[in-house]
DNA sequence: GTCTATACTAAGATAGAC
DNA sequence: GTCTATCTTAGTATAGAC
């Protein structure tokens, strides 16, 4: 892997921009361009296609999926009180990351649709041996989903119903005593 | 009210169906002329734009709504367990309408992203009161919105991980065990 | 490696025939 | 009340200059 090229990485930054703060409409290959501060032709030098723009962060996202899974495992405090923590949005890497994917995957992309599967499947089974039965299991999953969803409702900063602080640590609580093996 | 005008919700019913199904991208005036077996002209009698297609689908889902706040209010066997029940796609038509509008929602319409979020609080203000406290309410209304996210996921019909049948039931008691007042 | 110019397609919308 | 034809705008993509 050599250092990776700039241009690109702000060009794939403003397409995920874009889609987390106006939607998978909003976010075509001109606003993408303008918004990186280079011009159409520039865009299509680093990606051929808006397919490629769309593998390119995708593939991103897996990168940082993979650093978050064995952050999960490694946790501390327990992977299910991570997993929760983490699933409200706090505007970090991986956050924007599913966030943007889950905007394409609501624009109809079947490839976004699968990666977001894919990664809630490796959550699951990290999951798995620390939760009672499969319904605690479920129950951990449904609420995370549940903070995806309205995470993804708003535009991305603008703060929703979602518990925060001292309201979040007494879910976590509440979700742990029913669910933790 | 006069009796509603049958080419109107044709054409109303394929823009919802198009939106679930093939998400916010493919629902064209054109794909939803087509699909309710109309001309672009001959929809655009009936909708003068797409803003008045949308504005349309958001009138049908809060008339929907209010029934459904009567019901699970009513609901025998109590508002959490109608609640969490009714909130796996079971296709029918406060389903469908919901699942459209998300699609407009993560498509970038401020309009649908408020109309979910009033609804989201109409549902809530009714469990309020049939929950312990904040958090337990904050825990329902999680799990509520982790199984439509998944029913927005997938494709409208196609089963996704979300608990059903007796993992279903095992999940309602989990919650209410947690949560109930 | 990045830009301009431009071709091609499809979208939303209007006018007016039937 | 529904259709055809057409205008305008915007999106993806190509060719080729710099």
């Amino acid at each position: 892997m050599s250092r990776p090229p700039l241009a690109r990485d702000k060009v794939l930054d403003a397409f995920e921009a874009i889609l987390i703060e106006e939607g998978e409409r909003a976010a075509t290959m001109e606003a993408t361009a303008r918004a990186a501060g280079v011009s159409k032709g520039g865009l299509l030098y680093h990606f051929g296609s808006k397919d490629a723009l769309e593998s390119a962060l995708l593939e991103r996202l897996h990168a940082l999926v993979e650093d978050d899974v064995a952050a999960m495992a490694a946790s501390p405090d327990g992977p299910i009180a991570y997993f929760l923590r983490t699933s409200v949005m706090e505007n970090d890497r991986i956050d924007r990351a599913i966030l943007a994917t889950s905007r394409l995957a609501q624009g109809g992309s079947a490839r976004a649709r699968v990666a977001l599967r894919g990664i809630r499947d490796q959550w699951a089974d990290v999951l798995r041996t620390h939760t009672r039965d499969a319904t605690a299991l479920d129950l951990v999953m449904l609420v995370s989903d549940g903070l995806y969803f309205n995470n993804a409702l708003e535009g991305g900063s603008i703060p929703g119903p979602v518990p925060r602080g001292a309201a979040m640590d007494a879910l976590i609580a509440m979700v742990e005593r029913a669910a933790k093996a």
